[in-house]
DNA sequence: TCTAGTGTTATAGTTAACTATAACAGTAGA
DNA sequence: TCTACTGTTATAGTTAACTATAACACTAGA
């Protein structure tokens, strides 16, 4: 995980976001606990409530099951119930308005697509950066 | 323009984009003016100092002027200001993290630029490819 | 039983975003 | 001058997000 925040979304769901995004990558496997709430908000420094509030939003999702005294814990099915919802979220809400942005910028998608499936899906950084000393 | 709001982002940096788009797409050119604070404020049913602030951050990054008693109007210039910084921006942050979703729900090229193909010139790919193993 | 780790709730305060309402300030045209 | 548009500022209130601090409730293991 990464240890900033994005202005542009409440920390709460970008937590979630992040979550979601371990368990599609198999970070997390069905019933793996998640990282404690405590030790969460103490590494990010950020309110223990906060972390709360995200980790409900994958309570309420069915993704994550909470059990007191113990942790929260991945439920069984969650990866595939994220991969059929996520995929319909993105494609019906984010695609399509990212895939306007990118026309009206006078870019391709395809040239986007392409010279990425060549990465690693490690490797999701532009090179905008020089090199510093 | 549309006449419904995200919850994902404040209201006037959505209403910045809005004329950003606009501007991208020539609907509004460099000298016009900008649809009055009230009109826009009326016709959305938000407060004018929401609008107001939407504009002002357009001033800020020079791509409007802002006249008083007469409106605000689009910069000579604003487009290809745009055009340069609206790339860089979209590159370096909002493509690596859109990027990353759509490895991470396993979506195809295909998949995506089927779905607009019709908007895009550059898309008349008729390609065939097998169907998934 | 005690301890150290879990999730959860309570109380209270700050800030950003948005709202309603109103007034001020400048320009063009009848 | 009067009218009807513009942008701008002032005042004050609401809500959501986040914060700090503390306590409560539960579980596993020594």
């Amino acid at each position: 995980m990464d240890r900033e925040w994005n202005d542009s979304q409440p920390i709460y769901r970008q937590l979630r976001d992040r979550v979601v995004a371990m368990i599609l990558d198999g970070v997390l496997k069905e019933g793996d606990p998640l990282p404690s709430v405590r030790n969460v908000a103490a590494e990010y420094r950020v309110n223990p409530l906060t972390v709360l509030k995200g980790y409900q939003q994958l309570v309420d999702e069915q993704l994550v099951e909470s059990r007191r005294g113990l942790g929260m814990f991945i439920n069984a099915g969650a990866r595939n119930l994220l991969l059929k919802a996520e995929r319909q979220k993105f494609l019906a809400e984010e695609w399509p308005r990212v895939s306007a942005t990118i026309q009206r910028l006078g870019l391709t998608a395809k040239e986007l697509l392409n010279g990425d499936a060549a990465r690693s899906p490690e490797t999701s950084n532009a090179d905008e950066e020089k090199k510093k000393p």
